[in-house]
DNA sequence: AAGTGGTCTAGACCACCCA
DNA sequence: GGGTGGTCTAGACCACTTT
């Protein structure tokens, strides 16, 4: 957070989310912020930039970086925000059960979905249900590399996993792939979920990296239809 | 394309794509790459951030850019690509209908998805199906303002209007937001779809930006389930 | 003509990795 | 210690919009 161009970020983030700037107003000009903020120009702009990349302003050229407008539920789905997150977002009364969390050699598909070819590498196996308003609608199933989420216990399970890999264990997540389709329910879907009078179960695939490009998550999210709801937003890069 | 950063871009691109960097390997450095292309090293920077974004490549502090794994039919999904697009990549045999091209005031419902205000402007309307093997599996729903999108007929709209858009009328799209989520099939869906069998209908709502930031197209793409797939690839902005 | 953002340059210092 | 990427600077020229 030392990083000048973050400062300016969060900085002008926070004046838009206050109402300093308001939708379709201009932001100050670069070069007005740069005697603002006592710097260069491009560090302005790599602050603009990325209040851009994230949909928070459009810049025209000639003109300006106008605010646009944002649907307060809809920010910020898109990519990497943990369930903890959202709950906090939504308000609900939500609620986490941890089913399984142990380690041990994994299974033939897991092993293909982490992209393990040694057969030593242990994984962590942490099954959780969310619980919305008294129903069972989301199941999720996360296997991590077991050497990179040491001390995971059953309250961090129901807590958060992703607050103690950032904060506790100092890990960076980098980028995600994720995957989504809508399939038939499976046994253990129609036993861990109250799926009675629902046909399909919708599946998420998130295939998560670190900073140095290993890949050391593969979770399955699986949403009751009428619960899933996934928002996006995307910059055309000609 | 006359961009030197978009050049170097470009090129690399190219040299991922032939496997000149096959995965897991690293890029030239950027000091190697400045040399090359005879320029500054931000400039580098900026192509190479473009690929980082994209997916293409992770840059690893005091080691260098290394090429990241690609399921081929994975890219480019997230986001803008149109069905043309998608459907050269997946080349199966693919017909598309065009049920409906209007231009007309627009209904209240689609009123408040453009966010119009004033009563004058008309809105166009296109609605197709696409034909998967024989079988009809997704219903689009298309409405554009219509002062900006002259000329669109019936053989552009079975092609692509994309291209048209792009390509002829020279629009610039520059971003989009999208909403995913599942539904109970309507009428219109029943009778325009072959259902047989399925519950359930996904429903991608998809709102495009221009680069002056006005809302232009409101599309509602509608998918039987079991055709319905959204790969994403994010990175974390910390 | 003046102001805006888009690109580009030639440096600089820093944090990190590895031999 | 030498190489890597991350940040930052102080300029420059260009394309575009507005007055």
């Amino acid at each position: 957070m030392q990083n000048k161009y973050l400062v300016i970020y969060q900085d002008l983030l926070e004046q838009i989310e206050d109402g300093i700037h308001p939708v379709d107003s201009y932001l100050p000009s670069e070069n007005e912020l740069k005697t603002q903020y006592e710097t260069s120009r491009e560090t302005v702009r790599k602050a603009l930039t990325l209040l851009s990349q994230n949909g928070y302003i459009q810049k025209v050229r000639g003109k300006g970086s106008v605010v646009l407008p944002r649907n307060k539920f809809d920010f910020p789905v898109s990519g990497l925000v943990s369930f903890k997150e959202l709950q906090n977002k939504l308000g609900e009364d939500v609620q986490t059960h941890v089913l399984t969390l142990n380690t041990a050699q994994p299974s033939r598909h897991i092993k293909k979905q982490l992209l393990l070819e040694n057969d030593d590498q242990l994984v962590t196996e942490v099954i959780r249900t969310r619980e919305i308003n008294g129903e069972r609608v989301i199941l999720d199933k996360d296997y991590f590399l077991s050497n990179k989420v040491e001390g995971l216990t059953e309250s961090i399970a129901k807590d958060s996993i992703y607050q103690y890999l950032e904060d506790t264990l100092k890990l960076s997540i980098s980028f995600a792939k994720k995957e989504i389709t809508v399939e038939d329910p499976t046994e253990e879907d129609r036993l861990s979920l109250d799926l009675t009078g629902f046909h399909n179960i919708v599946v998420i695939k998130n295939y998560v990296y670190l900073d140095d490009a290993t890949l050391f998550q593969y979770t399955e999210s699986r949403h009751r239809p009428d619960r899933f709801r996934f928002v996006d937003f995307a910059r055309r890069h000609h």
